[in-house]
DNA sequence: TCTGGGGTCCTAGGACCC
DNA sequence: TCTGGGGTCCTAGGACCC
């Protein structure tokens, strides 16, 4: 038996979700913009073909856009969080061991006698998922992650693979690898990337081959284990349970900049209220809370601050997370400047279940089950009818700087209101 | 006018300790 | 005049990922 790395991962996965909701846009040019409406973070084939790039803000392609008649989409994470959990449960049942990478993407392993072709196995995966979810997907195969990456993205590039390499069995791996653009290679960014190209280093193949003490210098244990990965060594296994969060982020920019204090206010309680329910979801308490604001780093004049402070006793009760939060807020706020993005950071995450040994808590062991209680009917009220069911007033209402999607899809798989009628 | 959001890991350097 | 060496912890910043 020999144990193969799989990536599985969606094509243009957003823009996906979206043709299998509405199957009028397959085949067609699309755009999925980021939140904001702000960047193109998805694009249909049809879409990349016409020369859209990813990234490329949506205020400058727009008349291009229109010209080509391209579909435009705002981003629906609720429709693609969805899509998301059924093509992992999907893979789950095919694979013996599943790490969930990303919202669209899976490691797995694979085990075969070495002789083995996987190909008719991925194959069939592939079509199945098409199938059952309307979902196209590539299936890359290889001695590690790095590898596995690697034969994902020749998968997908080369069209006569139809969705599935192995690079295990492929008659001349080194010429493969020498296809792929160092930029493509998993690990390496922008940085990195033009570090390489300084040094003659072009593709994946000259990477793998590089001299060790060069990258070593360059990038520490990380590059050593990334090349170590390119040539088969499996440096980074699968994880395989979940592990709990460091630290949990929620942070938004704003539709237009915000004008005055209270706005601010407004935006920082709104984002905390968010991130005490992540908190709550995820079994956590935050030790330490930073609240932080920014102008546009496009424009000139750039400014940036952020406050935190220590709480007394690690908390995930939304209403003592707003009475931490909310003072920072006049020693983070600036006259006179365009502020168009906050945040807030939830740190030193321990878990809720986890009793600290502290004098206080004992003290306020039922004071803190009636609100653990509080809070919980909070949640489940905000499931059962709808985000913003029970709100804070603090956070506003109807406000003016809110997210800008003007061009959403409906909740079909989420919002009953939203499922699509099928006329028989 | 208009440029996303949420994470992780690693390293270097300073503070502090014995 | 001459001022060690090694360890730990923390933080900020850089780089990357999707």
């Amino acid at each position: 038996m020999s144990r193969v790395t799989a990536l599985i991962d969606g094509n243009n996965f957003y823009a996906s979700c979206e043709q299998s909701l509405d199957a009028s846009l397959i085949g067609r040019p699309l755009v999925v913009l980021s939140n904001n409406d702000g960047c193109i973070v998805a694009r249909s084939s049809e879409a990349r073909a016409l020369g859209i790039s990813m990234g490329t803000p949506y205020f400058k392609v727009r008349h291009k856009l229109d010209r080509l008649g391209v579909v435009v989409r705002s981003s629906n994470y609720a429709l693609y969080g969805d899509m998301s959990q059924r093509l992992m449960s999907l893979l789950e049942a095919h694979c013996e061991e599943l790490e969930i990478y990303s919202i669209d993407e899976a490691f797995a392993y694979v085990n075969g006698p070495s002789d083995d072709n996987l190909k008719p196995w991925a194959r069939q995966l592939r079509a199945q998922v098409h199938r059952n979810l309307g979902l196209p997907i590539a299936i890359g195969l290889g001695a590690s992650k790095g590898q596995a990456k690697l034969a994902n993205h020749l998968a997908k590039a080369i069209p006569a693979h139809a969705g599935v390499f192995n690079l295990l069995t492929a008659s001349d791996p080194d010429t493969w690898l020498e296809s792929v653009a160092i930029e493509n290679v998993w690990g390496i960014g922008r940085k990195l990337a033009h570090w390489c190209r300084l040094r003659g280093v072009t593709n994946a193949r000259q990477l793998r081959d590089m001299p060790r003490s060069q990258l070593h210098a360059r990038c520490g244990v990380v590059g050593i284990r990334l090349q170590r990965e390119l040539q088969g060594h499996a440096c980074l296994p699968l994880a395989l349970a979940p592990t709990s969060k460091q630290e949990t982020c929620v942070s938004r920019s704003f539709s237009r900049p915000i004008a005055n204090p209270e706005e601010l206010r407004q935006a920082i309680a709104t984002y905390v209220v968010r991130a005490s329910e992540k908190l709550r979801r995820q079994q956590q308490r935050a030790g330490t809370l930073t609240v932080f604001t920014r102008t546009s780093p496009f424009a000139p004049a750039f400014y940036s601050q952020a406050a935190t402070i220590q709480l007394d006793l690690p908390s995930n009760d939304t209403a003592i997370l707003l009475a931490a939060a909310l003072p920072l807020v006049e020693r983070i706020y600036r006259p006179h400047c365009r502020l168009n993005k906050a945040g807030v950071l939830m740190q030193n995450l321990q878990s809720a279940d986890h009793l600290q040994q502290h004098l206080l808590v004992a003290v306020h062991a039922d004071e803190q089950h009636r609100r653990d209680r509080l809070m919980n009917t909070i949640d489940r009220l905000n499931h059962r009818y709808g985000s913003g069911t029970v709100g804070w007033a603090v956070c506003g209402m109807q406000p003016g700087w809110s997210m800008r999607r003007h061009q959403l899809s409906r909740a079909a798989t989420t919002r009953l209101n939203d499922v699509p009628l099928v006329l028989a």
